[in-house]
DNA sequence: AAATTTGGTTTAAATTGTAAACTTGTTTAT
DNA sequence: ATAAACAAGTTTACAATTTAAACCAAATTT
């Protein structure tokens, strides 16, 4: 009846993430943390664990000589997140 | 953007518990242990958080001469419910 | 050249979630 | 009648998570 929910993608600030890179190509640290209202730390983490379930990339270049980081959500992401989409539909019915 | 998810429902167990009294006129702790496959103790803390927070009341009562306790969700409980939901579609657009 | 800003990371404390152990009483079996 | 098993929760203690504060290095501004 009511389906897990990947405890992953059950957070405020990991869901705005997702939700930012879903809609876009890509988008750097800096870009996030405006949108979202973070502060860095707590983005530093949650973009970690993001990482590590493989949900996003995260490229580290250079934006003239500042450091830039370069966040892409990946295909597995992606279907993690519709299914996260879809078994929250069964909570708020 | 992205507006702030009430913490109180923001969690698997107490959003599943307020989907389910948002439903009914009133449910006991049994029936929502098994709907929703969570351990007494832990369904037992989280009933007295959204019990804190004003979102449901639990009336201790008698089934014969088992103890059972009844919850039913408060007017408040259901505003939160809903404004959660509102807030939550923001994030999965 | 000193102070400030940018773009982060690390650490450590506070909060939260969860399960295991416990309690109180009831029913069932012996 | 007594013991064993079950029902309905509660308490407690530990694990995981979140979050902010402190830190760092390089770039920019004053």
């Amino acid at each position: 009846m009511f389906p897990k929910l990947d405890p992953v993608l059950h957070s405020e600030l990991r869901l705005a993430v997702m939700s930012i890179l879903a809609g876009v190509e890509s988008a750097d640290f800096s870009y996030i943390k405006k949108e979202t209202g973070a502060t860095s730390g707590n983005l530093s983490v949650q973009l970690d664990k993001l990482t590590a379930a493989g949900y996003i990339t995260m490229e580290k270049g250079f934006k003239g000589k500042m450091p830039c980081t370069t966040c892409r959500i990946t295909p597995a992401g992606l279907d993690a997140f519709n299914l996260y989409v879809e078994a929250l539909k069964e909570y708020l019915k």
